[in-house]
DNA sequence: GCAATTTCTATTGATATCAATGTATATAGT
DNA sequence: ACTATATACATTGATATCAATAGAAATTGC
């Protein structure tokens, strides 16, 4: 008899083709690359601009619960805001109500990056709906918002 | 009149809502973040346990389709098999058939790993699936599998 | 008011992601 | 065979992601 340890290869085509984590990192990926792509001219990655616009708000926020809408770390979002920070797009400014935290507003010229990046925002969302079978994008976007 | 730019808040409502890659970019995010708690005590991330399962085939794959499988780029897989070698779970191999070229080999030892890895992949997929909606989590895998 | 706990954020170190570029090999056109 | 093009992969540099840890300030229990 045999130690070797097999995973049968049916096994592992059966977790390719069900893992809806895999499933969803692959999505993410693409999505990314289409709305990097798209966004590129006017110099903001797709996570750019949804932090950004994210910060469009009548108030700035603090940093926890806009980590939480982005549905990620807080250390991401400090290492996320650097960047925005040096071309002096976002400023991180004390929250005079909580001295322990920061608020986070967008400078005039981060407003005037995000004006420019909406209209690529809204083609490039556009054609990726209409390449979906209708009804699809709505369904899509309710079920992804039930994992996060 | 004033030439401050202003985007009005209801469009950030709305693009926060509606953004298919925020939403795909969130829902990426926790199901990472599950699947890396879950497969911590088998020394694998979410990703790695992918990469390794894809390589769990009858003949050795070149790079170039295990990057398109995953949907990443083929530097992101370079970089992502470097710790996968030096813990001896992965060998990159010459291509005998194509110099340029490198196959990708699960080590007996990489075999172990992944195998121990399988049933919490198993249990953890299983209890997703299962607090999603009767016939959500087919469904939203042939909706994602149309992104990637 | 004080101590214990919790919350908010920063720092460090490891891995993940991709663009840009370069090198080697294979393939196609002639 | 020769040249031009295409393919496969590595390297570098920037950003993204999170765990672990630590510090400071707020909150809670008393």
């Amino acid at each position: 008899m045999s130690n070797a340890i097999e995973i049968p290869y049916g096994t592992t085509l059966l977790v390719r083709d069900t893992c809806l984590c895999l499933h969803a990192q692959r999505a993410a990926r693409a999505l990314a690359r289409l709305f990097d792509d798209a966004l590129r001219p006017a110099g903001l990655t797709n996570g750019q601009f949804s932090l950004m616009m994210s910060l469009n708000r009548p108030e700035p926020p603090p940093m926890g619960p806009v980590a939480k809408l982005l549905a990620m770390d807080q250390t991401t979002l400090t290492a996320a805001l650097k960047p925005l920070q040096r071309r002096g797009w976002v400023d991180v400014i004390a929250n005079p109500k909580d001295r322990r935290g920061r608020l986070l507003r967008l400078t005039p010229e981060g407003r005037t990056v995000l004006s420019a990046a909406l209209p690529i925002w809204e083609s490039t969302h556009a054609a990726l709906e209409k390449s979906l079978p209708e009804g699809n994008a709505e369904r899509l976007r309710q079920d992804l918002q039930a994992l996060a």
